[in-house]
Parts: C-alpha cells; structure tokens; sequence
DNA sequence: ACCTGAACACCGTTCAAGT
DNA sequence: ACCTGAACACCGTTCAAGT
C-alpha cells in the first residue's frame, strides 16, 4: 500500500527496468568496485532482478561494457585552448583520464574497439584537430588509429586489474618493482644495455612519460609518409 | 622433454608434474584452443590431475599466462640483416608475429608487463639497437616501452577474443565491419572529418600499418626531446 | 613431503515457464 | 508481451585429508 512515496536514501523499490538503467548501475559498481565486479549477476542483483532479466536489454557482458565506455565518453571535456597540438594533447588526457578513473575499462576499449556515437565524435575531435595542424590528410588518418591506440593501451597497462579488492594492495607501484628489480638484476654480459640504463628507462613520472609519448606519437605522424596515395583529392 | 621413450602420439601416461610440463601442456592449450580455455580446470584435466596439483607448481592464473608468454619469447629469431631500423622492424615484427600467432596471449602481456628473462632480453635488444642508431639515450630508454606497448596493444587489439571456438565466426573481420559501418554512418555535421575521411581511415592492410606505425614511432622517438637531464653521462 | 578430493564462492548464458 | 527461476556448464582457489 501507499505506493512509492519512500525514503530516497533506500533502493527506490524496482524503479522498472531499462536499458539506461542497466547502464548506470554498471556504471556505479564499476566506479566503486571495479569492473571485475561489473558482471550480469551482479549488476541484475544490485537491481534486485536475476541475471536473465537483464538480457532482454543486452546482448551480453561485452556490450554491456561497451555502452558504458561510450557513456563515460559523452562526458569528455568539450574544448580548451591554445595551439592544435596542446589542445590535442589535452583532449587525450583528457580520454585518458576516465579510462584510468574507472581502472579496467581501458582493458575492455582495448578488445572492443568503441564504436559508439560518443566515440566516433572523439575520433572526429581527434582528426579534426591534425588536419588542422596541417597533418597531411592520410598520415592523420592512420595517425588516429595510433593515437587513441597508444593511450588506451597505456590506460590498460597501468590501470589495476582489480580494483577496490581483495589483492594488489597498491598494484600499479607493485608491478612497477617487479619490472624495476627484473631490470636492476640483468646480468651485464647478456643484457648490458639495460644493465647500463636500467634507472634511465625507469625514469619519470607517468604523467611526464605519457606527455611525451603523445608528443613523439605527434612529430612521428607527421613526419611518416605512408604507402597511401595523397593525390586522393583533387 | 624428459624422454621416455613412447609412443608420442599417445598421452605419456602421467609424467609427474613439474612445472616445465605444466608450462608446456598450457602452451598446447593455447595454441589450439585460445587463451581463454587455458583455465587451471582445463591444463590440470589435461595432465589427467585436479586444479589444485597445479599450485604446487604455479602461483595463480596470471603466473601461468606470463610463464607461457616468456617461454615463448626465448624462441625469437635470433638476428637480422640490414640497418639499425630494419633490424629494429624486423625484431619488433616477430614480436608481433608470437603475439598474433597465440591470440589472446597479447592480453595478457598488456596486463602482466612481461618480467622473464627471456622478455628483458628482448628489451636489451630493442634498446641495443636504438642506441646503435645513435638515437638518445634517454629518449632509447623511454622509447623502449613506447615501442613495445604499441606493438603488444596492437596484437591485443586485433586478436581474436576467442579463437577456435564458439563465438566470432572471423572475429577481427567482424569487428572491422561494425567500425566501418560506423564510420560511414558518421554524420556530416557533428562528425565532419570522419564523415569525409571514414575510408582513409580504414584504408591499408594490417601489416602496412604495422610498419608505417613502428617507422612513425621510431621518428617520434629519435626526434623528442624528454624531460629527463641527458647530461648523467660524463 | 608431496599430492589431491571435495568444497566454497563465484561466473555467462539459456529457456521453459510464469504473470 | 514481458519477465524470470532454475538449470547447465563452467570458473579460481583453498584446505583438510590422504599416500
């Protein structure tokens, strides 16, 4: 009886399911909890349903995934200033940043390649601003590629595999003394230019490492013809 | 290994449990069924053992994996003929090669940043040649995990999810179609440049832009200053 | 000492059956 | 028409108990 008028700190009582409502629960167990966490029999508990209820709305985990990347990528900061190549820049820390906000979905962009509208529009931005910094026309194309190619990758390698969890106490750091003490333990007879430079490739904050990663990415695009005739346009 | 002298054709009849059969049995897995069916369940079954026996041996899930990924590494062509550059491609292409002949595998190096020797041997490499071509050392250094991690997110990227197996009938093809659609389906007033450039952008073969991505990054590379003192050498 | 059966706590996905 | 209980076929990992 007296339907619906209820605290709205509690669940708001089976607030009728959807598929947009699918996606922001997802959502919100990701953000706390982490992807892993993420799964249809979770997600449908957490909407107090069973998890064959959800795929009336979705085909399957990945697409599950999927649509809530491109969510998060209608979220992208919209312009900033400056040259082309700085707000380049800007605009893929930006994409970076949400990838690493929401630790192993940058895993999931990586396998799925985004395809939403939300991720076609960020491909645009991301040409767009190439061609205006007069980028021939086929080194952008394929520079794109590479581009989104190489900050979702980094996103996926960085980011911890789980989350709010059980293992990895501080994952990331952990990861990085098992490369470091590898490195610092290469034997100098077979390996004697790590062994030399081990600190030197060590080296560097990872938001110093990504800048200039984007920058090399950008000069090497630019500067690399490709086998692509660019006598397309008249 | 360990040679008993039967039948090959013909399961070895328990060949007590070490970690090199282990290791070996999950690479098997692997290469005819897909990372995803190389489960503890799956390699213990095939060793004709329950999943716990394993961790006698292994740590977990993702030790196994990185065991794999490293036993393969230790059989890349050894070295190549020509400049630094082309034997640089060379190397990072057979790289790529172990990559997209165990789909799947890519995943997980993404994921586990390879530690083995056989994987910091590879790094030296890479570095080794480089500096041969008298790039800077600290943009070597940093350049290094860039080249890496584009040629492994790459794979990642365009591996099939599942290889011998259910799902995606010619995955990678699939996968391709759903973002050429979307692409051309880009409209031409909020996405104006992927709406004129969508066949640009999806122009060339793999390997073409495989090559011209490594010839772009090496550029990149050689070209970018870091912010890391060059001056720690005498 | 070395190995493992059995259990615990999960998964994705399907489909016959309910409302 | 829309939804879902229950089942199928799996997972990783642990640990008490066996040899």
């Amino acid at each position: 009886m007296a339907n619906t008028t209820r605290s709205r700190r509690e669940r708001p009582a089976k607030p009728a399911l959807s598929r947009q409502w699918i996606i922001a629960e997802t959502l919100e167990i990701i953000r706390t909890e982490g992807l892993e966490k993420a799964t249809m029999r979770r997600v449908a508990h957490a909407l107090d349903t069973g998890p064959a209820s959800l795929y009336v709305y979705i085909a399957n985990t990945a697409e599950l995934h999927s649509a809530v990347l491109d969510e998060l990528l209608g979220a992208l900061p919209p312009e900033s200033e400056g040259t082309w190549s700085e707000r380049l820049e800007a605009l893929l820390r930006s994409y970076a940043d949400v990838l690493f906000a929401y630790p192993g979905l940058a895993r999931s962009a990586l396998l799925i390649r985004p395809t939403g509208p939300n991720a076609v529009r960020l491909y645009d931005r991301v040409l767009g601003l190439l061609l205006e910094g007069e980028v021939a026309v086929d080194r952008a194309a394929w520079g794109l590629d590479l581009l989104l190619q190489y900050v979702t990758g980094n996103a996926a390698e960085h980011s911890t595999p789980s989350p709010g969890d059980i293992d990895t106490p501080a994952d990331d750091e952990a990861e990085m003394g098992i490369l470091a003490r590898a490195l610092h333990a290469a034997d100098p007879t077979t390996t004697p230019h790590i062994a030399e430079h081990a600190d030197l490739v060590l080296s560097g904050e990872p938001t110093q490492r990504v800048t200039w990663a984007i920058q090399a990415l950008i000069a090497g695009i630019a500067a690399t013809p490709t086998p692509v005739a660019t006598d397309i346009r008249p």
